[in-house]
RNA sequence: GGAGGCGUAGCUCAGUCGGCAGAGCAGCUGACUCUUAAUCAGUAGGUCGUGGGUUCGAGUCCCUCCGCCUCUACCA
Protein backbone atom coordinates (compact mmCIF):
# COMPACT_ATOMS: atom_id res chain seq x y z
CA UNK A 1 0.00 0.00 0.00
CA UNK A 2 3.03 2.33 1.11
CA UNK A 3 4.44 1.20 -2.60
CA UNK A 4 1.67 2.29 -3.85
CA UNK A 5 1.74 6.14 -2.80
CA UNK A 6 -1.08 5.51 -0.11
CA UNK A 7 -0.66 6.45 3.67
CA UNK A 8 -2.30 3.33 5.56
CA UNK A 9 -1.53 6.05 8.45
CA UNK A 10 -2.95 9.36 9.02
CA UNK A 11 -2.89 12.34 11.35
CA UNK A 12 -5.22 13.95 13.35
CA UNK A 13 -9.01 14.64 11.60
CA UNK A 14 -10.75 17.06 12.89
CA UNK A 15 -14.30 15.88 13.54
CA UNK A 16 -17.82 18.43 13.54
CA UNK A 17 -18.40 15.82 16.56
CA UNK A 18 -18.61 12.32 17.82
CA UNK A 19 -21.08 10.05 16.05
CA UNK A 20 -23.39 10.13 19.04
CA UNK A 21 -22.71 14.16 19.01
CA UNK A 22 -24.08 13.86 15.03
CA UNK A 23 -26.90 11.42 15.97
CA UNK A 24 -28.34 14.12 18.42
CA UNK A 25 -27.70 17.22 16.16
CA UNK A 26 -29.02 15.97 12.92
CA UNK A 27 -29.88 18.03 10.35
CA UNK A 28 -31.13 17.00 6.65
CA UNK A 29 -28.37 18.57 4.49
CA UNK A 30 -25.65 19.72 6.86
CA UNK A 31 -22.34 19.11 6.17
CA UNK A 32 -20.41 17.52 8.98
CA UNK A 33 -17.01 15.57 9.34
CA UNK A 34 -16.90 12.28 11.29
CA UNK A 35 -14.57 9.76 11.76
CA UNK A 36 -14.22 6.41 13.17
CA UNK A 37 -13.87 2.71 12.72
CA UNK A 38 -15.54 1.11 9.69
CA UNK A 39 -17.38 -2.59 11.39
CA UNK A 40 -19.72 -3.17 8.26
CA UNK A 41 -19.40 -2.63 4.49
CA UNK A 42 -22.21 -3.26 2.24
CA UNK A 43 -21.40 -2.83 -1.63
CA UNK A 44 -23.59 -2.58 -4.00
CA UNK A 45 -21.77 -2.02 -7.38
CA UNK A 46 -21.65 1.80 -7.96
CA UNK A 47 -22.18 3.00 -4.24
CA UNK A 48 -21.69 1.37 -1.05
CA UNK A 49 -22.86 1.26 2.58
CA UNK A 50 -20.76 1.12 5.73
CA UNK A 51 -21.31 1.80 9.61
CA UNK A 52 -18.55 3.92 11.77
CA UNK A 53 -17.76 3.36 14.93
CA UNK A 54 -16.56 5.58 17.86
CA UNK A 55 -16.30 5.00 21.24
CA UNK A 56 -19.76 6.73 21.92
CA UNK A 57 -22.07 4.67 18.64
CA UNK A 58 -22.21 3.91 15.23
CA UNK A 59 -23.39 5.91 12.48
CA UNK A 60 -24.09 4.94 8.73
CA UNK A 61 -21.84 6.07 5.35
CA UNK A 62 -23.16 6.13 2.42
CA UNK A 63 -20.93 6.44 -0.63
CA UNK A 64 -21.90 6.96 -4.49
CA UNK A 65 -19.36 6.58 -7.37
CA UNK A 66 -20.58 9.24 -9.06
CA UNK A 67 -20.30 11.51 -6.07
CA UNK A 68 -16.50 10.60 -4.95
CA UNK A 69 -14.94 10.28 -8.93
CA UNK A 70 -14.16 7.06 -9.99
CA UNK A 71 -10.54 7.12 -8.16
CA UNK A 72 -11.62 7.86 -4.21
CA UNK A 73 -14.75 5.35 -5.10
CA UNK A 74 -12.26 2.65 -6.11
CA UNK A 75 -9.61 3.26 -3.38
CA UNK A 76 -13.33 2.97 -0.95
CA UNK A 77 -12.98 -0.96 -2.06
CA UNK A 78 -9.62 -1.64 -0.43
CA UNK A 79 -10.78 -0.44 3.18
CA UNK A 80 -11.08 -3.39 5.18
CA UNK A 81 -13.47 -3.85 8.24
CA UNK A 82 -11.33 -2.91 10.79
CA UNK A 83 -9.85 -0.20 9.36
CA UNK A 84 -10.18 4.02 10.86
CA UNK A 85 -11.26 6.19 8.14
CA UNK A 86 -12.66 10.08 8.05
CA UNK A 87 -15.39 11.45 5.85
CA UNK A 88 -16.80 14.45 5.32
CA UNK A 89 -20.36 15.19 3.31
CA UNK A 90 -23.74 15.84 3.91
CA UNK A 91 -26.30 14.13 6.30
CA UNK A 92 -29.45 12.94 5.00
CA UNK A 93 -32.11 10.03 5.92
CA UNK A 94 -32.53 7.25 3.60
CA UNK A 95 -35.45 5.23 2.30
CA UNK A 96 -35.64 2.99 5.25
CA UNK A 97 -35.12 5.91 7.64
CA UNK A 98 -31.73 5.59 9.28
CA UNK A 99 -30.43 8.85 9.45
CA UNK A 100 -26.70 8.77 7.34
CA UNK A 101 -23.62 10.47 5.67
CA UNK A 102 -23.25 11.35 2.31
CA UNK A 103 -19.95 10.77 1.49
CA UNK A 104 -18.34 13.63 -0.89
CA UNK A 105 -14.61 12.65 0.58
CA UNK A 106 -12.83 10.26 2.79
CA UNK A 107 -9.39 9.66 3.66
CA UNK A 108 -7.79 6.55 5.74
CA UNK A 109 -6.81 7.70 9.38
CA UNK A 110 -5.74 3.64 10.10
CA UNK A 111 -5.22 0.68 8.40
CA UNK A 112 -5.80 -2.66 10.73
CA UNK A 113 -3.66 -5.59 9.46
CA UNK A 114 -5.88 -8.49 11.43
CA UNK A 115 -9.85 -9.15 10.76
CA UNK A 116 -12.44 -8.17 13.03
CA UNK A 117 -14.21 -11.04 15.03
CA UNK A 118 -17.52 -12.60 13.51
CA UNK A 119 -20.29 -9.07 13.13
CA UNK A 120 -23.46 -11.58 14.43
CA UNK A 121 -22.13 -13.77 17.54
CA UNK A 122 -18.89 -11.07 18.20
CA UNK A 123 -15.81 -12.70 20.30
CA UNK A 124 -17.03 -15.28 22.51
CA UNK A 125 -14.26 -17.49 23.81
CA UNK A 126 -13.36 -16.24 27.54
CA UNK A 127 -9.77 -16.84 27.17
CA UNK A 128 -9.44 -14.39 24.02
CA UNK A 129 -11.58 -12.11 25.53
CA UNK A 130 -9.95 -11.09 28.23
CA UNK A 131 -6.00 -11.94 26.37
CA UNK A 132 -7.38 -9.07 23.79
CA UNK A 133 -9.82 -6.99 25.41
CA UNK A 134 -8.97 -4.47 22.85
CA UNK A 135 -11.53 -6.94 20.25
CA UNK A 136 -13.75 -7.82 22.74
CA UNK A 137 -14.57 -4.23 23.22
CA UNK A 138 -14.92 -3.70 19.64
CA UNK A 139 -16.85 -6.76 19.16
CA UNK A 140 -18.91 -6.77 21.98
CA UNK A 141 -21.39 -3.58 22.78
CA UNK A 142 -22.78 -4.60 26.54
CA UNK A 143 -18.97 -5.23 28.18
CA UNK A 144 -18.11 -1.87 26.78
CA UNK A 145 -21.08 -0.73 28.79
CA UNK A 146 -20.00 -2.67 32.03
CA UNK A 147 -16.82 -0.68 31.81
CA UNK A 148 -18.79 2.66 30.95
CA UNK A 149 -20.76 1.97 34.48
CA UNK A 150 -17.36 1.46 36.13
CA UNK A 151 -16.30 4.79 35.15
CA UNK A 152 -19.16 6.86 36.09
CA UNK A 153 -19.56 4.89 39.34
CA UNK A 154 -16.09 6.42 40.24
CA UNK A 155 -16.54 9.33 39.03
CA UNK A 156 -20.00 9.83 41.18
CA UNK A 157 -18.25 8.19 44.62
CA UNK A 158 -15.28 11.10 44.05
CA UNK A 159 -17.98 13.70 43.74
CA UNK A 160 -20.00 12.81 46.35
CA UNK A 161 -17.76 12.29 48.80
CA UNK A 162 -15.80 15.97 47.53
CA UNK A 163 -19.47 17.08 48.08
CA UNK A 164 -19.61 15.62 51.77
CA UNK A 165 -16.24 16.88 53.26
CA UNK A 166 -14.37 14.06 52.12
CA UNK A 167 -10.68 14.89 51.21
CA UNK A 168 -9.01 12.29 49.10
CA UNK A 169 -5.57 11.36 49.78
CA UNK A 170 -2.97 8.76 48.80
CA UNK A 171 -1.18 6.49 50.69
CA UNK A 172 1.94 3.80 49.53
CA UNK A 173 1.42 0.78 47.79
CA UNK A 174 5.09 -0.19 48.73
CA UNK A 175 5.43 -0.73 51.87
CA UNK A 176 7.98 -1.90 53.91
CA UNK A 177 5.27 -4.00 56.34
CA UNK A 178 1.99 -5.01 54.67
CA UNK A 179 -1.18 -3.86 57.29
CA UNK A 180 -3.86 -3.01 57.95
CA UNK A 181 -5.52 -6.91 57.22
CA UNK A 182 -5.11 -10.70 57.20
CA UNK A 183 -3.74 -11.57 54.04
CA UNK A 184 -0.74 -12.70 52.39
CA UNK A 185 1.30 -9.91 50.31
CA UNK A 186 3.43 -9.82 47.29
CA UNK A 187 7.31 -9.57 48.10
CA UNK A 188 9.69 -7.13 45.93
CA UNK A 189 13.21 -5.78 46.74
CA UNK A 190 13.98 -2.02 46.65
CA UNK A 191 17.68 -2.00 45.33
CA UNK A 192 18.77 1.49 46.91
CA UNK A 193 17.78 0.63 50.34
CA UNK A 194 18.48 -2.74 49.88
CA UNK A 195 15.74 -4.03 51.95
CA UNK A 196 12.33 -6.17 50.63
CA UNK A 197 9.28 -4.61 50.13
CA UNK A 198 5.31 -5.39 49.91
CA UNK A 199 2.64 -4.31 47.83
CA UNK A 200 -0.23 -3.51 50.18
CA UNK A 201 -2.48 -5.53 51.02
CA UNK A 202 -4.89 -2.66 52.19
CA UNK A 203 -4.11 1.50 52.99
CA UNK A 204 -5.94 1.52 56.74
CA UNK A 205 -2.90 1.92 58.78
CA UNK A 206 -1.77 5.11 56.79
CA UNK A 207 -5.02 6.58 56.63
CA UNK A 208 -5.53 6.07 60.33
CA UNK A 209 -2.24 7.71 61.18
CA UNK A 210 -3.76 10.43 59.04
CA UNK A 211 -6.72 10.80 61.50
CA UNK A 212 -3.85 11.02 64.10
CA UNK A 213 -2.70 13.93 61.96
CA UNK A 214 -5.66 15.97 62.00
CA UNK A 215 -7.56 14.99 58.68
CA UNK A 216 -11.31 14.52 60.31
CA UNK A 217 -12.66 13.29 56.68
CA UNK A 218 -10.29 11.40 54.50
CA UNK A 219 -10.61 8.81 51.57
CA UNK A 220 -9.01 6.98 49.37
CA UNK A 221 -9.78 5.01 45.96
CA UNK A 222 -6.51 2.50 44.95
CA UNK A 223 -5.25 -0.76 44.30
CA UNK A 224 -4.25 -3.76 47.33
CA UNK A 225 -2.88 -6.53 46.33
CA UNK A 226 -3.14 -9.85 47.66
CA UNK A 227 -0.96 -12.95 47.17
CA UNK A 228 -3.30 -15.54 46.81
CA UNK A 229 -5.82 -17.57 44.48
CA UNK A 230 -7.74 -16.29 42.17
CA UNK A 231 -11.41 -17.42 41.19
CA UNK A 232 -14.91 -15.29 39.70
CA UNK A 233 -14.64 -13.33 42.75
CA UNK A 234 -11.11 -12.58 43.73
CA UNK A 235 -8.33 -10.88 41.28
CA UNK A 236 -4.75 -10.34 42.85
CA UNK A 237 -4.83 -6.67 42.43
CA UNK A 238 -8.54 -5.19 43.33
CA UNK A 239 -9.72 -1.93 44.14
CA UNK A 240 -10.88 -0.45 47.20
CA UNK A 241 -11.71 2.65 48.95
CA UNK A 242 -11.34 3.74 51.92
CA UNK A 243 -13.22 5.91 54.00
CA UNK A 244 -12.44 7.58 57.49
CA UNK A 245 -14.43 9.79 59.87
CA UNK A 246 -13.36 11.24 62.94
CA UNK A 247 -16.42 11.67 66.01
CA UNK A 248 -18.43 8.91 64.00
CA UNK A 249 -18.61 5.62 64.43
CA UNK A 250 -20.01 2.16 62.15
CA UNK A 251 -23.50 3.90 62.29
CA UNK A 252 -22.59 6.68 60.64
CA UNK A 253 -20.22 4.41 58.47
CA UNK A 254 -23.82 2.69 57.47
CA UNK A 255 -25.82 5.97 56.26
CA UNK A 256 -22.89 7.31 54.76
CA UNK A 257 -22.48 3.36 52.26
CA UNK A 258 -26.63 3.16 52.26
CA UNK A 259 -26.78 6.73 50.87
CA UNK A 260 -23.91 5.83 48.38
CA UNK A 261 -24.73 3.10 46.88
CA UNK A 262 -28.20 3.89 46.61
CA UNK A 263 -27.34 6.75 45.21
CA UNK A 264 -25.19 6.00 42.51
CA UNK A 265 -27.57 2.83 41.63
CA UNK A 266 -30.18 6.22 40.98
CA UNK A 267 -27.66 8.28 39.18
CA UNK A 268 -26.30 5.46 37.37
CA UNK A 269 -29.95 3.90 36.45
CA UNK A 270 -32.24 5.78 37.68
CA UNK A 271 -33.91 2.36 39.83
CA UNK A 272 -32.14 1.34 43.03
CA UNK A 273 -33.40 -2.25 41.57
CA UNK A 274 -30.30 -3.34 40.02
CA UNK A 275 -29.19 -6.87 38.46
CA UNK A 276 -29.57 -8.48 34.63
CA UNK A 277 -33.12 -9.86 33.96
CA UNK A 278 -31.98 -13.91 34.41
CA UNK A 279 -31.65 -12.86 37.78
CA UNK A 280 -33.39 -12.08 41.43
CA UNK A 281 -33.01 -8.13 41.45
CA UNK A 282 -31.50 -6.68 44.32
CA UNK A 283 -33.12 -3.35 45.84
CA UNK A 284 -30.50 -1.24 47.69
CA UNK A 285 -33.30 1.10 48.11
CA UNK A 286 -32.73 2.34 51.88
CA UNK A 287 -32.93 1.29 54.96
CA UNK A 288 -31.26 -1.86 54.26
CA UNK A 289 -31.46 -4.65 56.46
CA UNK A 290 -29.78 -4.98 60.28
CA UNK A 291 -29.06 -7.93 61.62
CA UNK A 292 -26.63 -9.17 64.47
CA UNK A 293 -24.35 -12.19 63.93
CA UNK A 294 -25.74 -14.00 66.81
CA UNK A 295 -29.47 -13.79 65.98
CA UNK A 296 -28.42 -14.67 62.48
CA UNK A 297 -26.94 -18.19 63.92
CA UNK A 298 -30.28 -18.11 66.20
CA UNK A 299 -32.57 -18.14 62.96
CA UNK A 300 -30.66 -20.43 60.83
CA UNK A 301 -28.91 -23.10 63.37
CA UNK A 302 -30.66 -23.02 66.71
CA UNK A 303 -32.46 -20.82 69.03
CA UNK A 304 -30.09 -21.62 71.61
CA UNK A 305 -26.72 -21.87 69.20
CA UNK A 306 -24.95 -19.91 71.81
CA UNK A 307 -26.16 -21.46 74.91
CA UNK A 308 -25.41 -25.24 73.61
CA UNK A 309 -22.21 -27.10 74.42
CA UNK A 310 -19.10 -27.65 71.65
CA UNK A 311 -20.61 -31.71 71.18
CA UNK A 312 -23.98 -30.27 69.94
CA UNK A 313 -22.66 -27.56 67.56
CA UNK A 314 -20.49 -29.82 66.30
CA UNK A 315 -23.13 -32.50 65.41
CA UNK A 316 -25.29 -29.92 64.26
CA UNK A 317 -22.73 -28.78 61.62
CA UNK A 318 -21.02 -32.24 60.24
CA UNK A 319 -25.10 -33.12 60.11
CA UNK A 320 -24.94 -30.29 57.56
CA UNK A 321 -22.00 -31.89 55.69
CA UNK A 322 -19.93 -29.18 57.11
CA UNK A 323 -15.87 -30.57 57.80
CA UNK A 324 -15.36 -29.81 61.27
CA UNK A 325 -12.14 -31.05 62.85
CA UNK A 326 -12.36 -32.05 66.09
CA UNK A 327 -10.13 -29.40 67.69
CA UNK A 328 -12.11 -26.28 66.35
CA UNK A 329 -13.54 -24.09 68.44
CA UNK A 330 -17.27 -23.10 69.59
CA UNK A 331 -16.49 -19.80 68.20
CA UNK A 332 -14.62 -21.50 64.94
CA UNK A 333 -17.77 -24.01 64.19
CA UNK A 334 -19.67 -20.69 64.48
CA UNK A 335 -18.01 -19.15 61.90
CA UNK A 336 -17.63 -21.77 59.37
CA UNK A 337 -22.07 -22.10 59.97
CA UNK A 338 -21.97 -18.76 58.85
CA UNK A 339 -19.72 -18.21 56.45
CA UNK A 340 -20.69 -21.71 54.18
CA UNK A 341 -24.38 -21.97 54.85
CA UNK A 342 -25.55 -18.22 56.28
CA UNK A 343 -23.70 -15.47 54.08
CA UNK A 344 -24.75 -16.87 50.86
CA UNK A 345 -28.11 -16.51 51.51
CA UNK A 346 -28.36 -13.34 52.22
CA UNK A 347 -28.81 -12.07 48.98
CA UNK A 348 -30.45 -8.52 49.31
CA UNK A 349 -28.09 -5.63 51.30
CA UNK A 350 -27.77 -7.15 54.79
CA UNK A 351 -25.66 -5.24 57.46
CA UNK A 352 -24.39 -8.07 59.80
CA UNK A 353 -23.27 -6.34 63.01
CA UNK A 354 -21.27 -7.16 66.65
CA UNK A 355 -18.91 -9.74 64.95
CA UNK A 356 -16.61 -11.49 67.60
CA UNK A 357 -13.54 -9.86 68.28
CA UNK A 358 -10.94 -12.18 67.00
CA UNK A 359 -12.63 -11.67 63.17
CA UNK A 360 -11.65 -8.21 63.43
CA UNK A 361 -8.29 -7.20 65.34
CA UNK A 362 -8.33 -3.50 64.14
CA UNK A 363 -12.04 -2.61 65.30
CA UNK A 364 -12.94 -1.32 69.00
CA UNK A 365 -15.24 -3.87 71.22
CA UNK A 366 -18.73 -3.00 72.06
CA UNK A 367 -19.27 -1.59 75.25
CA UNK A 368 -22.05 -3.35 76.33
CA UNK A 369 -19.98 -6.51 75.82
CA UNK A 370 -16.53 -6.91 75.19
CA UNK A 371 -16.53 -10.29 73.41
CA UNK A 372 -17.87 -8.68 70.45
CA UNK A 373 -17.00 -6.06 68.05
CA UNK A 374 -18.75 -2.39 67.15
CA UNK A 375 -18.77 -3.05 63.20
CA UNK A 376 -21.08 -4.07 60.39
CA UNK A 377 -20.53 -6.43 57.14
CA UNK A 378 -22.53 -5.50 54.60
CA UNK A 379 -23.38 -8.73 52.65
CA UNK A 380 -25.07 -8.71 49.57
CA UNK A 381 -25.92 -11.21 46.72
CA UNK A 382 -24.33 -13.68 49.45
CA UNK A 383 -21.08 -11.78 49.47
CA UNK A 384 -19.42 -9.65 51.69
CA UNK A 385 -19.27 -6.59 50.20
CA UNK A 386 -17.74 -3.72 52.31
CA UNK A 387 -17.02 -3.99 55.87
CA UNK A 388 -17.02 -1.47 58.22
CA UNK A 389 -15.84 -0.47 61.83
CA UNK A 390 -16.05 1.41 64.78
CA UNK A 391 -12.41 2.14 64.96
CA UNK A 392 -10.48 0.95 67.74
CA UNK A 393 -8.12 3.68 69.26
CA UNK A 394 -6.96 2.34 72.17
CA UNK A 395 -3.03 2.14 71.55
CA UNK A 396 -2.77 -0.46 74.29
CA UNK A 397 -5.90 -2.45 73.18
CA UNK A 398 -5.05 -2.24 70.07
CA UNK A 399 -0.95 -3.66 70.89
CA UNK A 400 -2.36 -6.14 72.33
CA UNK A 401 -4.79 -7.35 69.74
CA UNK A 402 -2.28 -7.31 66.90
CA UNK A 403 -0.35 -9.59 68.68
CA UNK A 404 -2.43 -12.03 69.61
CA UNK A 405 -3.09 -11.93 65.43
CA UNK A 406 0.27 -12.62 64.92
CA UNK A 407 0.81 -15.37 66.96
CA UNK A 408 2.66 -13.11 69.86
CA UNK A 409 5.36 -12.27 67.20
CA UNK A 410 6.76 -8.51 68.31
CA UNK A 411 8.67 -8.50 65.24
CA UNK A 412 5.32 -8.10 62.56
CA UNK A 413 4.04 -5.48 64.50
CA UNK A 414 4.16 -1.87 62.64
CA UNK A 415 5.32 0.15 65.42
CA UNK A 416 5.34 3.32 63.35
CA UNK A 417 1.51 2.98 63.60
CA UNK A 418 0.92 1.79 67.44
CA UNK A 419 3.21 5.03 67.97
CA UNK A 420 1.15 7.00 66.49
CA UNK A 421 -1.95 5.99 68.18
CA UNK A 422 -0.54 6.95 71.30
CA UNK A 423 -0.50 10.03 70.29
CA UNK A 424 -4.19 9.92 70.47
CA UNK A 425 -7.20 9.03 67.16
CA UNK A 426 -9.80 10.90 67.61
CA UNK A 427 -12.99 7.99 67.97
CA UNK A 428 -13.56 7.74 64.22
CA UNK A 429 -15.52 5.16 62.08
CA UNK A 430 -14.63 3.49 59.19
CA UNK A 431 -14.94 1.24 56.10
CA UNK A 432 -13.58 -0.24 52.62
CA UNK A 433 -16.02 -0.53 49.75
CA UNK A 434 -14.74 -3.43 47.41
CA UNK A 435 -15.13 -1.53 44.16
CA UNK A 436 -14.95 -4.25 41.77
CA UNK A 437 -17.53 -6.20 43.85
CA UNK A 438 -19.85 -3.04 43.88
CA UNK A 439 -19.70 -2.76 39.68
CA UNK A 440 -20.60 -6.45 39.80
CA UNK A 441 -23.90 -5.99 42.09
CA UNK A 442 -24.56 -3.01 39.94
CA UNK A 443 -24.54 -4.75 36.48
CA UNK A 444 -24.98 -7.90 37.08
CA UNK A 445 -21.68 -9.58 36.42
CA UNK A 446 -20.92 -13.05 38.30
CA UNK A 447 -17.22 -12.97 37.58
CA UNK A 448 -15.20 -10.07 38.61
CA UNK A 449 -12.82 -10.67 35.05
CA UNK A 450 -16.34 -9.09 33.83
CA UNK A 451 -15.71 -5.72 35.40
CA UNK A 452 -11.85 -5.32 34.88
CA UNK A 453 -10.62 -4.14 31.76
CA UNK A 454 -7.20 -6.21 32.05
CA UNK A 455 -7.88 -9.49 34.67
CA UNK A 456 -4.86 -11.27 35.73
CA UNK A 457 -4.07 -14.05 33.22
CA UNK A 458 -1.38 -16.86 33.43
CA UNK A 459 1.44 -16.32 31.22
CA UNK A 460 1.43 -17.68 27.10
CA UNK A 461 4.43 -18.75 25.35
CA UNK A 462 3.67 -16.66 22.54
CA UNK A 463 3.80 -18.28 18.82
CA UNK A 464 6.15 -16.56 16.85
CA UNK A 465 4.37 -13.88 15.03
CA UNK A 466 4.28 -14.13 11.08
CA UNK A 467 5.40 -10.51 10.03
CA UNK A 468 2.32 -8.99 8.40
CA UNK A 469 1.06 -9.17 5.06
CA UNK A 470 1.23 -5.49 2.81
C1' G B 1 -2.86 -26.65 45.85
C1' G B 2 -7.16 -30.51 44.80
C1' A B 3 -11.49 -32.23 41.50
C1' G B 4 -14.30 -31.85 37.00
C1' G B 5 -15.25 -29.73 32.00
C1' C B 6 -13.40 -27.57 27.54
C1' G B 7 -9.52 -26.50 23.39
C1' U B 8 -11.32 -28.14 15.33
C1' A B 9 -10.12 -22.31 9.63
C1' G B 10 -9.18 -15.13 11.48
C1' C B 11 -14.34 -15.47 14.32
C1' U B 12 -18.94 -18.61 15.71
C1' C B 13 -19.52 -23.70 15.67
C1' A B 14 -20.71 -29.05 13.49
C1' G B 15 -17.83 -33.51 13.05
C1' U B 16 -22.29 -40.05 14.38
C1' C B 17 -19.48 -46.44 15.80
C1' G B 18 -12.05 -45.06 14.92
C1' G B 19 -12.46 -44.86 8.00
C1' C B 20 -11.15 -38.60 2.47
C1' A B 21 -11.25 -32.13 7.58
C1' G B 22 -16.93 -29.52 7.31
C1' A B 23 -20.64 -25.12 7.50
C1' G B 24 -21.83 -19.84 8.32
C1' C B 25 -19.43 -15.15 8.77
C1' A B 26 -14.82 -12.66 7.63
C1' G B 27 -11.09 -13.00 3.08
C1' C B 28 -10.34 -13.15 -2.42
C1' U B 29 -12.70 -12.80 -7.85
C1' G B 30 -17.08 -11.24 -10.46
C1' A B 31 -22.43 -8.89 -10.79
C1' C B 32 -25.47 -5.08 -8.54
C1' U B 33 -26.42 3.24 -7.31
C1' C B 34 -31.13 3.13 -0.67
C1' U B 35 -28.34 -1.35 1.86
C1' U B 36 -28.34 -2.61 7.05
C1' A B 37 -26.77 -10.31 9.55
C1' A B 38 -27.55 -6.89 1.90
C1' U B 39 -28.19 -10.47 -2.08
C1' C B 40 -26.32 -13.74 -6.14
C1' A B 41 -22.22 -16.70 -8.62
C1' G B 42 -17.36 -18.50 -7.96
C1' U B 43 -12.76 -19.26 -5.02
C1' A B 44 -9.11 -19.88 -1.28
C1' G B 45 -8.33 -21.06 3.73
C1' G B 46 -6.25 -26.47 8.78
C1' U B 47 0.47 -28.42 13.22
C1' C B 48 -7.85 -30.62 14.93
C1' G B 49 -3.80 -26.72 21.98
C1' U B 50 1.41 -29.72 22.79
C1' G B 51 4.22 -34.22 22.97
C1' G B 52 3.82 -39.41 23.16
C1' G B 53 0.98 -44.24 22.91
C1' U B 54 -2.77 -48.02 21.01
C1' U B 55 -4.30 -49.19 15.89
C1' C B 56 -3.89 -51.27 9.06
C1' G B 57 -5.97 -46.34 10.09
C1' A B 58 -6.88 -41.26 15.53
C1' G B 59 -10.17 -34.71 15.46
C1' U B 60 -12.45 -39.22 17.75
C1' C B 61 -9.58 -44.11 22.39
C1' C B 62 -5.28 -43.89 26.39
C1' C B 63 -1.21 -41.02 28.83
C1' U B 64 1.84 -36.28 29.45
C1' C B 65 2.21 -31.20 29.40
C1' C B 66 0.06 -26.04 28.32
C1' G B 67 -4.08 -22.69 28.59
C1' C B 68 -9.15 -21.31 29.76
C1' C B 69 -13.81 -22.16 32.56
C1' U B 70 -16.46 -24.13 36.95
C1' C B 71 -16.25 -26.08 41.85
C1' U B 72 -13.03 -26.39 46.10
C1' A B 73 -8.94 -24.43 49.46
C1' C B 74 -6.65 -19.55 51.06
C1' C B 75 -9.09 -14.65 51.03
C1' A B 76 -12.11 -9.34 50.14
Amino acid sequence: MKAAGHRPYGRAFERTGSLETIRAEFAEGRSVRAAGRVVQIREMGKSSFAHLQDGTGKFQIYLQKNALGDESFAAFKAVDLGDFIGVEGELFTTRTGEPSIKVQRWELLAKSLHPLPEKWHGLQDTELRYRQRCLDLIANPHVRRVFDTRSRLLSYLRRELEARGYFEVETPVLQSLAGGAIAEPFQTYYNALGQSMFLRIAPELYLKRLMVGGYDKVFELGKNFRNEGLDRSHNPEFTALEIYEAYADVRGMMKLIEELISGAALELFGTCRVGREDQEPVDLTPPWRVVTYHDLLREHADRDWFERPLEAVRDWARGKELDIPDDMTHAQITHEVYDKLIERTLWQPTFVTRLPAELVPLAKRCEDDPVLVDVFELVVRGRELAPGYTELNDPLDQRARLLEQSGGDAGKLDEEFLRSLEHGMPPAGGMGIGIDRLVMILTGEESVREVMLFPQMKIRQPRPEEPPAE
